[in-house]
DNA sequence: CTAATTACGGATAACAAATATCCGTAATAC
DNA sequence: GTATTACGGATATTTGTTATCCGTAATTAG
């Protein structure tokens, strides 16, 4: 029960495009290099969040990724959802229907018991990740990483340009 | 990002012998019977649940499974962790460390603020099953399941001695 | 206009994890 | 002794994750 290591990669990069200058781009090329990975594979977590609407695309030199909404806007949860999907982690397969002492025919009026609990707990799972903003995010980092290793960042991104 | 199906089968299997005569077991053949499932791999899910001291097993004819504990000590989370293991979800791959703009040899002094948010909710996940007991699970199946279907499973159960 | 750059999507391959199946061993009841 | 049971190891099958490759279309710089 692992989350894709995508979701880790789309959640680094939204916080990067997060602290892009006005109207900047970041190609995916530039985002593989400054997380050390493969840049096809990575585009394609990428291509996630801009199907879901998290980022704006622009083709040609110059080009990349940045935000599509206000940072304050984008949850965690949207993040990991557009890249892992909307599935509950438990997927029931109703093997109560194989109880050889249940009418066959009956529909069963309610869900199962025990899928349930499990969904409420995913929910549970959800409404923590929707808690958390990207906004929020950006504000600890900037908070905890060394005021050095920012300031080099931003100028490795701008040498990007 | 799917919970194995053992863990569904091992939540009705424990709801199962929760429901057993005092001082009766039940085989992992009837289980399997029971569930429409297979009995070898079936077989796993429960030594899981046996090593984890959650149900107590005899060899032998008239041997199987049984608790080992009340089913009110008996929570979701340890039945699912026992099954599925005790890891997070969110695994952090540290690649703020492939960052080329930090200094190689500086030790980190936090976990990655991502890894964070995403392990509470991690633990806002374990804290829902921790508040669900198997004996809670099982008054809702008696009071949700057909009184004609929970005889007949407790006869055919019966008719297994 | 041309050439370089970019995101996107489809096809495919490599690898890991989940889902089984088989069988030998030891313990137990009758 | 014989049948039954859980257990553990070995192995196969299937599915999902992690990539890689490449062609297409859009865009920009010169």
């Amino acid at each position: 029960m692992n989350l894709k290591s995508q979701v880790e990669w789309a959640l680094h990069c939204c916080a990067i495009l997060a602290g892009l200058p006005e109207g900047r781009h970041l190609a995916a090329k530039d985002l593989a290099e400054l997380h050390g990975l493969p840049k096809e594979y990575l585009s394609k977590a990428m291509q996630s969040l801009s199907q879901a609407g998290l980022v704006a695309t622009t083709l040609g030199p110059q080009g990349g990724y940045r935000l599509a909404q206000a940072a304050e806007k984008i949850t965690f949860l949207d993040i990991v959802e557009a890249v892992e999907g909307r599935r509950n982690t438990f997927a029931c397969q109703e093997i109560r229907k194989n109880n050889p002492c249940r009418p066959a025919k009956q529909r069963e009026t309610k869900p199962c018991a025990i899928a349930r609990v499990m969904w409420e707990a995913d929910e549970a799972w959800r409404d923590r990740l929707r808690r958390v903003s990207l906004a929020e995010l950006v504000e600890t980092v900037g908070r905890e990483v060394p005021k050095a290793v920012l300031e080099r960042t931003a100028e490795w991104i701008a040498a990007r340009s």
